[in-house]
DNA sequence: CTCCAAACCGAACGATCGTTAGGGTGAGTA
DNA sequence: TACTCACCCTAACGATCGTTCGGTTTGGAG
């Protein structure tokens, strides 16, 4: 993919992620790229070409991040891992997380249902993390994993809201999971 | 304002969630009218009109709904109440919950800045519960109230994006709630 | 010097956008 | 019967939308 290609997705990103995939016209994409908006065409082939690119680029990041947790440690911190990858991938790639989250829906035919596919596919990966926790005992036995992982990739989702880049992403990623773990009443165990 | 005028509310509401702001037509709206387009502005100002009007209510059904609570009990009850509150506004208004969430950005002018103020307003209602519940001991000493709330938070403002009505919406509620005070783990005091 | 390929221009396409204006309908009221 | 008022239609407005296309510029390879 040539420098000029990557530079279009990049401004692509960013202005889904600012004014909205409908918001943006390709008159204001072209603005960005410095160039008549019929130029464009040179690069993509459609607007909503540019939006699949950025989801394809979403679910890969998030993916990748949750990959590198490692196998060979308890389930609360494997949770805890995912929740900095998560966020970080959210950190530095703000506007592609963006988008990933907010204007997927404007994917349209089967685009759309490739995208539904991919997300449940990450949802299932970490609602496994907190059954694996509960069935090895780290977690209590009566936890009902599905509302756990809700919980989480609430806070997940909802992070490209609040969450700056620069500011101490891991720190904030672990108190998150360390609310969830031990909870806000206090009656956590010592370390 | 007249039940024609009110029924357009409502179909915007509807339209706005489903397809976005900018997803939305003019004629769209006319069409789930049953009219054609140029009738609509017997009974409206504008587009942005109707999405100020969906935001304002939006606003007003959580306020509402929070000040619901009452102020005798503790304040994890409080909490738990409020989850409960706004679980149950986004299930009973589901379109307007998600235009209130997702569409508010589009809002223009002093507008936008009116929903800001107006969220931060119902942001810190919430942060002052976990505040309270901090300082009178129900809740753990070292605990981060800006934390604390914005994991909450999360979990309600993603909620539109799942909560489907008629499932027992208070259940849910409780559960966040009892996941939220007492965690993961399994230490929770015996109820 | 020639040639190619990438990049861009400039003009235009048909479609659709939000909005306006003027006239028409039918039910209710005096 | 005369009048009002809410409601709707039809037609059109200028603007902007995403996209197409033939021609031009540019820099490097042969």
């Amino acid at each position: 993919m040539s420098a000029r290609r990557s530079e279009l997705t990049r401004q692509a990103a960013r202005l889904f992620a600012e004014k909205g995939y409908h918001g943006t016209s390709i008159g204001d994409l072209a603005g960005a790229m410095g160039v008549q908006k019929g130029s464009l065409y040179a690069h993509m082939a459609s607007k909503q070409d540019l939006l699949y690119e950025t989801m394809r680029e979403g679910a890969q990041a998030f993916h990748v991040a949750l990959d590198a947790v490692p196998d060979d440690v308890p389930a609360t911190e494997k949770i805890r891992l995912a929740l900095r990858a998560h966020l970080r991938v959210v950190a530095e790639q703000l506007d592609v997380a963006t988008v990933f989250v907010r204007e997927w829906r404007y994917l349209e035919g089967e685009r759309g249902e490739e995208f539904v596919a991919e997300r449940r596919r990450y949802e299932e990966r970490i609602r496994a993390l907190f059954r694996e926790g509960r069935e090895l005992g780290e977690l209590r036995t009566d936890l009902d994993e599905a509302i756990a992982a809700l919980l989480a990739l609430s806070a997940a989702n909802w992070a490209y809201t609040w969450l700056r880049p620069g500011r101490d992403t891991d720190e904030l990623a672990d108190r998150f999971h360390a609310l969830l773990v031990d909870g806000m009443r206090g009656y956590a165990t010592p370390s």
